[in-house]
DNA sequence: GATGAATGAGGATTCATTCAT
DNA sequence: TATGAATGAATCCTCATTCAT
């Protein structure tokens, strides 16, 4: 097992060390205001080696965002119990979405904060991410359902989701287990919060 | 009514002006890529008056911060019907939040997605902002409910929100007015998914 | 008695408030460090004012190098009891000379440190005034002597007096009054050091 | 032997033409007049290369002033004859001086003139080098006198020297070699002006 | 496979100075 | 007499990127 900054490691090693460094820096300092520097530091490697794997500091960028985006789907995607009722697949996918960005922040911090903001090659490539997961989850509610107009669901039920992993990885401590996030989440979206409230007080809305 | 770029501004009207073009500008291209230049440009003065009158870069982002926060919270509590009960004044204030980010789409990605990644003094700031948000609605759910454990329903609601505001901003037209997604959240956080649900497909969860 | 900071004060007396300001400004910081904003502010008047009256930041250091020299040529004038002996000419226009130094700190740090380090104009208006001096100086030393060649004792013993006035001017306290520094200077230039050392001890120079 | 702008040079050699370039630079314009521009095209090189080698203009003069004031320091040291009277010190030790600043005028006026001028960090390195001259010398003093109150001496024999040594370095042509300065300083600071006089026409001071 | 040496370009900030009132 | 409003022109500093070894 070689040490991080050990010389002549093979290439497809040294890039998954620069890759580890760059989600690091950019999640914790933002695209623009992480270095080239800072990152060839953090990989212990010199900068030119990372201009000669990486190309350049978008193509870095661009590297970091599909991987922890593969990373992400193929996480979901693994966790996703094929043949299951479209609830359970629902359930079964937040938990691995909710395991996995516990188990990375920074990968989560990049796609979630960092990419949406830097600007349009990014910013489309995160919104194409995101459009393909909105749009499983609305299959998953329509097929459910049999309703057609779920968009607006959908996009709801992404957010709480973004918003509860949000929560989880700022403040672990209170928002408890990747468990208790699916189960949280998936009492709000089945059942709503008028479970909770006796039913002459439900506001007439719609 | 003197034109956006006239001579011989008094400073209260020039303040307003740069603080507009500040805000266009950092939600466009963000805290670190905007520059002064690009500010001072867009506001129709030179860059030493900007520093004469706001200070630096960073006070000018944490005064665009300050002004479309409380911009945004006014809205909310001008909008929400004191008096009613707790689903009328939730109601109520997710119609006048999505009405303001409707309305002043740069301000909300500021918020949302500017101010969250440039780091700490900023990052801090929205966190309060937000922070009193979802401890707003979690007293609502919690006075409409009875029961005490909904800091996470608070969490998932304003994120539902929020991810349908930003659709909203980044695709006005299939999203709907204010209204329609008030209630398409009402419906989704009230009623749940399973409303639209046979009963014997529910998930048994939990 | 109007205050410093009053209306409408008549020419001469905004003058001399702005020169004031001006040499305690350049003696603490440096010309270069010295802002316009500064000056203004700490002569209690708006920076348009300054400009009216004293023109341009070079010709305002101008004057205030002309004010403190022409006050210190004309406290050492003052002092020199004419038609007594050279030696007691230049025993009473040291005493002059410290006495001044130390009433007026800022005057001569601006005279001594600022003005010889700042450039051409400047540099050459105050090597004139020490040439002046150290002619001076040199004369009454050759009326004493008889001597020529004297050019670099007048050197030598101006070069003491600064060097005096600056430790009086830097550390008040250890170094004593003007009219000590007078005689220290005194003894140290009439008898040198020889008269504290036995006879036999004395390199034999030159 | 490289040419001073040639390419590639090892990093200890660029860092001491930079250095060269500095001192060369901060003595003509003083320390706020000097641009990194200025400096960096005097080295032959790019200006990153000077922040990359030197980090800001700050340590770029500190280490200018350092390097001079050390580089003066080791001249007095190397050329006071240990193990002589007190007196045949400080006539080497002088020696020693005069001839080192005359060699090096750029870097006398750096530590004499700019460096005092330019605010806290650095006047107080140059007031730490120039106190301990003074105690150098006043120990001397006191070596050869046996008497104690000798820093009044010190400081104006110090200031003669300065004064000396600035003559010198203005006008190179009437103020002589480093020998006769010292000579006339020696002769001056030993024997006293009195010598000059005749006896009945000293004053009797103190 | 790996790096020390080097730079063009741009960004934040300040300052002396002027204009209109 | 006096000032609030405004700017052109630097200046310090950083960064992505390349070359020669």
């Amino acid at each position: 097992m070689p040490a991080a900054g050990s010389r002549r490691v093979p290439r497809a090693e040294r890039e998954r060390q620069m890759l580890d460094a760059a989600v690091a820096t950019f999640a914790r300092r933002g695209y623009r205001a992480a270095s080239m520097d800072e990152i060839a530091e953090a990989a212990g490697v010199s900068k030119p080696l990372v201009y000669l794997y990486l190309n350049s500091k978008d193509e870095l960028f661009s590297a970091c965002i599909r991987r922890e985006a593969e990373s992400l789907t193929a996480a979901v995607r693994d966790a996703v119990e094929v043949g299951a009722p479209p609830e359970g697949q629902l359930w079964s996918g937040l938990l691995g979405f909710f395991e996995h960005t516990a188990a990375h922040p920074d990968g989560w911090t990049i796609l979630y904060s960092q990419a949406r903001t830097v600007g349009e090659p990014f910013a489309a490539e995160v919104a194409v991410l995101r459009a393909e997961i909105v749009d499983f989850v609305a299959a998953l509610i329509a097929a459910a359902c049999g309703s057609q107009d779920v968009l607006g669901y959908a996009h709801a039920l992404v957010g709480a989701a973004e918003s509860l992993a949000g929560w989880a990885v700022s403040s672990p401590s209170p928002a408890g287990s990747g468990r208790d996030l699916a189960t949280t989440l998936m009492n709000f979206a089945w059942s709503g919060l008028s479970d909770l409230i006796p039913p002459q007080d439900r506001p007439g809305l719609s």
